[in-house]
DNA sequence: GGCTCACATGCAAACGATTACATACGCGAC
DNA sequence: GTCGCGTATGTAATCGTTTGCATGTGAGCC
């Protein structure tokens, strides 16, 4: 009807109660009287009307979003635990407010900002860069880390990265490899460390040799792979096998070494990292260490909404089990050596 | 210092002016005195003051997001996008706010409710499929379509998805294809009838042969580029070539017949539609029709900024332009046939 | 009939900022 | 000395809800 948008004002009026009656109606409508309160249903049918949700978070001390602050949103990885946390949050009435640390000056300055400007009730931090420093901040909201992070007792959701990657190397020690290569995640960054470390103590569990020169290091992206793809194919002595700290780099190793002619598995067996989607439709199929992305993100999202929900900003941590999944790209070592 | 979160009232206070003060000096700090600002100022560290932006955002009719209305997150298409638009509204200073079809209950109706709530000073679509009725609403805040849709003149970004089809039969005939086949989006979504019709006006515009058969539906995915690689292997009478109308779906094709011992491109030749970041590292690699994503992105959200900064609910639309790229997947079709 | 009690509703004060308007001050011109 | 004007600041209304408290009404009980 009106050009303007319908205030709760306006409903009082039209349906002859106060502004308060009308307010109990859309919030509780179990204390209004039922004659009253479909009079006030019938005068916000008509009118139009839709709570302000600016106001009533002003007036409730909420603001009914969380933040979900990342370093790359156009990384598939993030994305799917992104749908995990919208599986979650959107149901419950929460608003998933996006920050890319990639745009924007300095992230930590971000994260700080964040915390402080009260703009969400909530904060899920999947950028394992970022130093827990800034979380020292008095009067902060809730936050749930959904990555690694070192040696922090915040709410947190991690994955077994540690075991995953021990995983990766028992079955290629088993196929028979002795001869096991490692290319890693950007220096620095978590997952790449615990995968690592996780890398070098089932090497020295099986007695395995460890050559650095057998470390190649990567960024997890699928160029990255490729690069280390031809890496391995400039080394003189190769390993026979390759644990790859994503299926991103494993995807882009496999690619580049195929296009040289060289067989998987027959001439290199690859291991890769996350299970994702591409993975199964790969060819051969890549042999990978399952993470359930979603299921991250509902966690994260559970324990933040208990945290939210009784006002605390401690909380428990989780750990999420990896699986191991055999598809086509590892075999025994080539028999000539 | 304090438990308690610092309100501008703590800042006037402490720093001996009025909360007009403050809000000036924050706002239009030429307009207040030297001294004066910089006692604000010195009041504003020292209590750690923040402005409430529901407050403030309450105040002056405004909410500083946007909303993002898309189909999947976890879609690595979408997510490119979503990168693109948080470039420019990241440093814009406006929040982006996703909501995922999805989840929740149904579309058209979160679509109506985001509309009308007041939650957002703009959104952007990226759901192809709602339709373009909920948006008669009156005052409602601006809209940029960033997608294809069927005879909307509402402001939008598209691109040019009927010539890029057209580039992707061009290409095969003069390769000496004449047999080409397709492989579709689910049908209905604007995209799947857009190709195709781009892919049906070329064939006829070469005068090659349409078959039915060799139109075979698929949703975008790997998965059922996969089951259209099934079904092309079970055909008694193949194409030599197909045009999948995603990489994502090529990919898939691609993977499965080279499971089943197909070579690409001798036995089989395949272009794909985006240029996702695998379609090089795939060996072979995949000929597609680039489709500038983070750029669909950018523009986007500058339109709508623009609409937002002039109150303006229409604007212009923009076409992004495609591009051919040649890889390995794509070559002369088998000589005996 | 007066008392209590429960229930339904209204009144009005928050929530924390922004901003139109009013006021105060100082200074130069007449 | 008064007037006028520009500059700097304060006062208070306003944005649209929610909610503690007060009020009103009628029923039930002694």
């Amino acid at each position: 009807m009106d050009r303007k948008i319908a205030t709760i004002q306006d409903v009082a009026r039209s349906a002859g109660v106060s502004t308060a009656t009308v307010s109990r109606t859309l919030s509780k409508p179990s204390v209004v009287a039922k004659a009253t309160r479909e009079a006030v249903l019938t005068a916000v049918a008509e009118t139009g009307y839709r709570v302000n949700a600016t106001a009533s978070n002003l007036r409730r001390q909420r603001t009914g979003s969380v933040i979900i602050l990342l370093p790359n949103i156009a990384n598939p990885f993030f994305s799917q635990i992104l749908a995990g946390l919208s599986s979650v949050l959107t149901p419950a009435q929460y608003g998933m407010l996006i920050a890319d640390t990639q745009f924007g000056p300095d992230p930590e300055e971000r994260l700080q900002h964040y915390l402080t400007s009260g703009q969400a009730d909530g904060l899920i931090l999947l950028d394992g860069t970022l130093s827990p420093e800034a979380l020292r901040t008095p009067a902060r909201p809730p936050v749930v880390l959904a990555c690694e992070w070192m040696g922090s007792a915040l709410p947190s959701v991690r994955v077994e990265n540690q075991r995953g990657a021990a995983l990766a190397v028992g079955h290629l020690a088993k196929l028979g490899h002795r001869h096991i290569g490692h290319v890693t995640g950007p220096r620095g960054n978590v997952l790449t460390e615990t995968r690592l470390e996780g890398f070098r103590s089932a090497l020295s569990q099986l007695g395995l040799p460890m050559r650095d020169d057998w470390i190649i290091e990567g960024d997890f992206s699928m160029d990255s792979g490729a690069s280390a793809g031809r890496a391995w194919l400039a080394m003189q002595d190769k390993p026979t096998a390759l644990f790859l700290s994503s299926d991103e780099m494993a995807t882009g190793f496999m690619g580049q070494v195929q296009r040289r002619g060289v067989q998987v598995p027959q001439d290199v067996s690859v291991v890769g990292f996350d299970n994702i989607e591409i993975s199964q439709h790969l060819s051969p199929g890549l042999t990978t260490i399952r993470q359930p992305r979603t299921q991250i993100g509902v966690r994260a999202a559970e324990l933040l909404l208990d945290m939210i929900a009784e006002g605390r900003i401690d909380g428990p941590s989780e750990v999420i089990e990896v699986e191991f999944i055999t598809r086509g790209s590892s075999g025994p070592p080539p028999a000539a050596k």
